[in-house]
DNA sequence: AACAGCCAAATGTTCGAAATTCCAGCGCCT
DNA sequence: AGGCGCTGGAATTTCGAACATTTGGCTGTT
């Protein structure tokens, strides 16, 4: 085990603050974390094991980044959600990961689709979680699907545009993983989305950019749904009766 | 004591880490600050009057607002200016913003109307700063312009979107800015910014969402190639001539 | 029984200092 | 001369404790 410079650089010139930071942000987008939730930090400092003045720089950079809501001297939540915000998130990531696609196809280069298929291999090669606890393959799947995404985009040359596709794709891999909290995907829909990857991708590289985003609207327009009946779902379930997940 | 519920409250519940962050982000915006230069904690301890706490509170928020840099164990930089992120911004910023006056023409009432004219007319009878030194005055305007391009968006129903306008626009402001230190601006030129404020306004209120955010894109375009001119001029006097503003 | 006011515990906020890390200058070796 | 490693000083990072604010409960009154 010693490889990597990489990764040792990356502990030394690190500091506890931003490494904080990118777990607190993980596990919040996985959902670790309720909505809601007090975020205290006494709690934060004995699961996190570290100390009070890392956590804060963390916590202020969520919140900048809307993750975590801040109340002067009655301290840090996570995020709540909601259905109106999922619409308006996904309305915005719909149109600005299609403009960014459309930038992608008119700019890539050969290394560029060779990333997307490779990296749809990956995901299609990828096992999906088929219960609850399986945390270590959802987190794999997760990050494959994000990394196709991000690659279809990915040569577009806007580096705030990406930004954007980035931050929003975060916020609603919050909403889905909060949601889908049971595997309760019918093969079907499986099969849609699986389909989906694989024409995107080759509307895509076929540089066909009406083609691309059309599906790939589509597809995040089917998310949203699943997504938006399985909150309604959860909703319905809190409202008759208490299943605090965690907390 | 006690009356006025409001006022104190604020006063209150604000700590000392959200009034910095308010603070250095208006003298980033405002370019008191050299961009690339270093915040270090004992300066800027001494001149905001505040211990270190607060401040890494606020700049960690200032990197997730990306207007502050920083590098582990090596501080806190102000975020550079670029040609390319200026040109990338404002395409964003256009696109986002005619986005956004489409979905407040569709949407806006009577108060949204008055609103626009009400800032509009604010922003007619500001004055302009006429020399350099002004700072009250080049504050005064900017608010009143920032607050007419807010209010023709305001009507807008998607927070996000509106969230991301703003964003784009203070980093805008940033580089205007910081690159037309000088009133360089041509009586001629000035009338035509007046001329598209008026005329934005019109079509606004007419609800001709095509004209309006045509017009609109325009006032950006202009004010792009204006801060470019400067931006270079400046680039090239700072090449031949050390002429180090600060640091 | 309901409610205002107050007290104490819990929590968040800020400061000062210790530990760690970077950086520039200097001497030394090749 | 140029490169390498060391070292002293400066800056950042982190912790622990002091300070301030909120919250929930208790008491006494109506």
């Amino acid at each position: 085990m010693s490889l990597p410079h990489a990764a040792a650089r990356e502990d030394d010139a690190s500091t506890l603050g931003v490494e904080i930071y990118s777990r607190l942000r993980r596990d919040l987008i996985a959902g670790h974390l309720q909505p809601g939730e007090r975020l205290r930090f006494r709690q934060l400092s004995a699961s996190y094991g570290v100390g009070i003045a890392p956590l804060r720089e963390a916590l202020s950079r969520l919140v900048s980044d809307q993750l975590v809501r801040f109340e002067g001297h009655r301290g840090y939540t996570v995020a709540p959600l909601s259905m109106a915000d999922l619409y308006d998130l996904c309305a915005l990531r719909t149109d600005l990961s299609c403009k960014a696609l459309r930038q992608s196809i008119e700019r890539g280069d050969d290394d560029w689709e060779a990333e997307i298929l490779a990296a749809l291999h990956r995901l299609e090669r990828s096992p999906l979680p088929q219960s609850v606890g399986e945390r270590k393959v959802s987190d794999e799947w997760e990050q494959r699907h994000e990394r196709f995404h991000f690659s279809l985009i990915s040569a577009c040359d806007s580096p705030r545009l990406l930004h954007f596709c980035g931050a929003l794709s975060d916020h609603f891999q919050r909403y889905r993983r909060a949601v889908i909290v049971v595997t309760s995907a019918s093969e079907e829909l499986l099969q849609r989305v699986r389909e989906q990857h694989r024409a995107v991708a080759e509307a895509t590289i076929a540089r066909d950019a009406d083609r691309a985003t059309q599906i790939l609207a589509e597809h995040f327009q089917g998310s949203v749904e699943v997504v938006a009946r399985n909150y309604e779902a959860i909703s319905r379930d809190l409202a008759s009766g208490p299943v605090p997940v965690r907390g």
